[in-house]
DNA sequence: GTCCGACCGTA
DNA sequence: TTACGGTCGGACG
């Protein structure tokens, strides 16, 4: 370098995150990669090669370089371990862009610096010195403070958003400092994104003054007594030091180890099609364009160059309410993708540069299985202050798993016994907070001594766990955030194993971290049993002795971790991100809140029926022993069978797998229509019984004693589909289709003041089929709000609507749920109890008719051939391995569970997304209504006697307009609601 | 004590 | 013909 060379430096890290965020987002058309700041950055640096003349630094470099930042961890922070620890983790759709920008100075053919253990800032100011020495002259491509500190006569900056120059007058206009004091100046003021303390009270205009007045920062401490204002002499003096730490850490080090020479960053021609084929593959067809033109290079010739990202993006399957004010969408969390990127990391971690999200992938699974997993190393934490570390450097790193143990599986009603942590593999840690003693006697034993007291490690951790820059990440974080809850903490943000599992792998297998343990990091994790051992002699978790509390707590965090780091960046490469977090993370909270609320069911009505049930079925029994001749246990299908196939010598139907005769509510119907009286009553007395020993009995018990409501627990992850399933009780199956049974609902009551509404979608599946297989007919007859069974009846049988004969709906009914479920004539034929021949027919006509069905079901079938799964509207995958069976069996069942799929899964997401918006609509339109149950196409609320007529209408539109803006349904969706003081009469 | 099959409630 | 969970009886250890 030579007296009149130029040199320009662009700060990459820094323009990066001042891209994403002044910029409109955007996203590569064909996937969805997000690559708004690649964008904006390759703009820039083309105007600065080509057209440097014209912009507002009006010179032409003779040599360029871009600089980054390595990683997260410098020299400064063994200065000031706090150095930028408050910094929020990237959003989630920047951290691809690192990799694809890097990507970009390449193809320029620019030199990409970066050094470990220094910030760009300080390889720049390295090089300005270096340039200056050399007599060179300096523009550096930032518009950041941090780096006003090197302009002079010979080194200015440039801010290429703005164009705008910043050279010695601006940086004084600006800070009212010249560029030399700047280093005092923020050593005075601070910087809260860097958590660079400064001293309180003191901003820009007040430091500058300061300095005026003082000349520089040591001066001014030196003299600080003679300060006028109370306030402000005392924070200096008291802060002095504080002071000279700022100045520190802001002062740039300008002798850093430099591996290239200035000589290396002379600027060398473009290469013109290896720069298009990386803006081909961005598409950015006008740039594209305009490097064609200049280089003089064929753009139509040159394929695309495959690029590389860390993380991807949500490439695959409709780009999920990108940009829609969606209520779901938690404000893009705060978080890392995948571990591998500590806490402030502007910069991707050598791990993974150069990896295409799959191959990041494959390394981190296949690294998992190879690493032992030793539960013998976990820490036990005891007081205090070692329990403030751990919690510090979770807060530092940015990520840390998470685990409560307790003593119920039941979140509503478990108690807090101990958490553990982890945050690195193998790095874990057990906090116990309520153990007892083991030696107790008869009285319960006390509590076990050193265990920090409960209200302090809650207030210790409540910071970390609801801090936006740390992410937690646990398996199954429903029943952790609903136990924290109650203990007055929400966590935010947060990942979940258990979901990410199932939104890249629903199907057969499980979602437990049993499971997930040995299939990604094949280690078998301790069971609960060895712990605490089971049935009579199972103790609580409280009665474990702390060596063993500690190794199966750590085990957990630690396997979690694990496995999140497994698994997360899977999502990106399979493209599962959207349906994550759109469909999976947002639903945690409001499902949490649901449990939490429960629902009042009254304990005298279902008293009442169980009373009436039991009078009932003691009647019948008698009637049946009668019949019998003989005393059994009806209850019994071995027993009973032998009653009536063996002593009765009633004709026998069907047999079960076991060789067993059924006994089955077909196989009884049946002979009670052929007149025999004794199978009639089996059937009334097993549903008397059914209603008695699963409701009316059961129900009470789970009346939680604190609330007096029941506290369903849905589990997210248990279908293949993405429905929701119910448990502890499950009341997603109680019952309505006899009156009898109907009666049970009664029993579901409003609170005092209140009404209970239920709101249900109108045949959604048969739309959603309408919708993806695209048949003309029925979204006719969905648009024209007709009833659809009867219009397929209709078109079937050649019969007009009007005055059809009840059975011929019911068969057409019967049919379209069978189409639904991947129809098969022998099912059909089952179902309608109708000759298999004659099942065959109708569905051949039901192919004529809607040709467009068949198509579908052809195609979903080959297409779950070829890829072993299918998918949902919203990009959900069901995996159904088996359908390459050679046993015809086993694939016809999983061909037809492949059809139903799309469809049941379509229609589930609807109602998640519906779910997810609800709270917010609701608290938008000043109404308090609650959110309580959901059986699949059914919402349950409970809302204030008053706010009802204007709760029905927002709960209407929410669910209706669910689909949008993600998806456009070509069929209307419908919802009824109805509110009443219970369950069976809302519905 | 634990597991599995049969049966049956829901969408 | 799809998707679930709960209860019971009965066989296993």
């Amino acid at each position: 370098m030579k007296n009149g060379d130029h040199l320009f430096l662009v700060d990459g890290s820094g323009y990066i995150f001042r891209a994403y965020h002044a910029l409109p987002p955007l996203t590569r058309k064909s996937d969805g990669l997000p690559v708004g700041a690649v964008s904006g950055f390759c703009n820039m640096l083309w105007k600065l090669l080509k057209d440097a003349r014209n912009t507002d630094v009006g010179v032409v470099p003779t040599h360029f370089a871009v600089i980054f930042d390595y990683s997260s961890k410098t020299f400064r922070n063994t200065i000031y371990p706090e150095y930028k620890a408050n910094r929020s983790v990237p959003p989630e759709d920047l951290i691809p862009q690192f990799g694809l920008i890097r990507q970009a100075t390449k193809a320029f053919n620019l030199p990409c610096i970066e050094k470990e253990g220094y910030e760009a800032d300080d390889l720049i100011a390295t090089y300005a010195r270096l340039a200056v020495e050399a007599g060179g002259d300096v523009t550096i491509i930032s518009s950041d403070k941090d780096l006003m500190q090197l302009v002079n006569h010979k080194v200015s900056m440039y801010d290429g958003m703005k164009d705008k120059q910043i050279s010695i007058p601006e940086v004084i206009e600006k800070w009212g400092v010249p560029p030399e004091k700047m280093i005092d100046l923020q050593a005075l003021t601070g910087d809260s994104t860097d958590n660079i303390p400064g001293i309180p009270g003191i901003g820009p205009k007040t430091a500058a003054q300061l300095l005026e007045e003082y000349g520089d920062l040591d001066t001014l401490l030196a003299r600080a007594s003679e300060i006028k204002q109370q306030k402000r002499r005392e924070n200096i003096i008291a802060f002095a030091d504080q002071a000279r730490l700022s100045r520190q850490l802001v002062t740039l080090k300008n002798d850093t180890p430099i591996d290239l020479g200035l000589d290396a960053l002379v600027l060398e021609p473009q290469d013109g099609p290896r720069l298009i084929g990386f803006l081909k593959a961005m598409e950015f067809t006008s740039l594209t364009r305009r490097v064609a033109e200049t280089t003089g290079t064929d753009a139509a010739e040159i394929e695309p160059v495959p690029v590389e990202t860390e993380w991807g993006a949500a490439a695959h399957g409709p780009d999920l309410d990108k940009g829609e004010a969606d209520g779901s969408a938690e404000a893009t969390t705060a978080e890392v993708a995948g571990g591998s990127v500590a806490a402030s990391v502007p910069a991707v971690s050598s791990e993974a540069a150069a990896l295409t999200p799959a191959a990041l992938a494959k390394s981190r699974a296949d690294a998992a299985l190879g690493q032992k997993i030793d539960t013998t190393g976990y820490v036990c934490i005891r007081d205090l202050a070692t329990l403030q570390a751990w919690i510090d450097e979770a807060t530092e790193t940015g990520f840390v798993a998470f685990d409560t143990e307790t003593n119920s599986l039941f979140p509503m009603e478990a108690e807090l016994i101990g958490l553990s942590l982890a945050l690195a593999p193998g790095r874990a840690a057990y906090v116990p907070l309520a153990h007892k003693s083991g030696t107790g006697d008869l009285l319960g034993g006390g509590m076990l001594e050193n265990q920090i007291p409960l209200d302090q490690a809650l207030a210790a951790l409540k910071p970390m766990l609801e801090d936006r820059s740390v992410l937690k990440i646990a398996q199954n974080m429903k029943f952790d955030w609903l136990l924290m809850h109650r203990y007055g903490i929400d966590i935010a943000p947060f990942d979940d194993t258990m979901l990410i599992s199932y939104a890249l792998d629903a199907g057969p297998g499980g979602h437990g971290m049993d499971s997930l343990s040995e299939r990604w990091l094949g280690h078998k994790t301790i069971h609960y049993k060895e712990v605490a051992g089971s049935g009579k002699s199972a103790v609580s978790f409280d009665m474990v002795d702390l060596e063993r509390a500690t190794a199966y707590a750590g085990e957990d965090a630690d396997v979690t971790l694990r496995l999140w780091r497994v698994l997360k960046p899977r999502l990106a490469a399979e493209g599962a991100v959207s349906v994550y977090e759109r469909l999976e993370r947002p639903l945690v909270t409001v499902l949490a809140r649901m449990e939490a609320r429960g629902i009042s069911v009254d304990r005298q009505i279902l008293s009442r029926l169980s009373g009436e049930l039991a009078q009932s079925a003691a009647a019948i029994e008698d009637e049946i022993y009668k019949l019998a001749g003989e005393r059994f246990n009806i209850g019994s299908p071995k027993q009973l069978g032998d009653i009536l196939f063996g002593k009765m010598g009633f004709p026998g139907g069907s047999k079960t797998k076991t060789g067993q005769w059924s006994t089955s509510a077909q196989v009884l119907e049946d002979l009670a229509a052929a007149g025999h009286e004794l199978p009639r009553k089996i059937v009334d007395w097993r549903q008397l019984t059914k209603l008695k020993s699963t409701y009316t009995d059961a129900l009470p018990g789970y009346i939680n004693r604190e609330t007096g409501r029941v506290h369903t627990c849905y589990a997210m992850a248990a279908t293949s589909t993405g429905r929701l399933s119910s448990s502890d009780p499950n009341l997603q199956n109680i019952p309505i289709r006899t009156a009898e049974g109907r009666k049970i609902r009664t029993a579901f009551i409003a609170g005092p003041g209140n009404k209970l509404i239920s709101a249900d979608y109108s045949q959604i599946e048969l739309r959603v089929l309408a919708h993806v297989a695209d048949i003309p007919q029925l979204k006719q007859a969905f648009a024209d709000g007709m009833d659809i069974h009867a219009m397929t009846a209709s078109e079937m049988f050649n019969v007009p609507v009007k005055d059809m004969p009840s059975e011929v709906r019911r068969r057409a009914k019967a049919i379209n749920f069978g189409i639904i479920y991947g129809i098969s004539a022998f099912g059909l034929a089952n179902q309608l109890s109708i000759p298999r021949e004659e099942a065959g027919q109708y569905i051949r006509t039901y192919f004529e008719r809607f040709p467009g069905i068949r198509d579908y079901m052809d195609a979903t079938k080959a297409f779950a051939r070829e890829h072993g799964y299918v998918e949902t509207i919203f990009g959900r995958r069901a995996h159904y391995p088996e359908i390459r069976s050679s046993n015809p069996q086993m694939r016809a069942f999983n061909e037809r569970a492949a059809i139903n799929a799309p469809i049941q899964g379509s229609a589930a997401d609807i109602i998640r997304r519906a779910m997810i918006r609800m709270d917010d609509a609701l608290a938008e339109a000043g109404l308090s209504a609650r959110m309580l149950l959901q059986v699949h196409d059914e919402l349950v609320f409970e809302a204030p006697d008053e706010e009802v007529d204007k709760t029905i209408p927002v709960v209407r539109h929410v669910m209706e307009n669910a689909a949008m803006p993600a998806v456009s349904l070509s069929v209307p969706l419908q919802v009824d609601a109805r509110a009443a003081q219970n369950w069976d009469e809302a519905h």
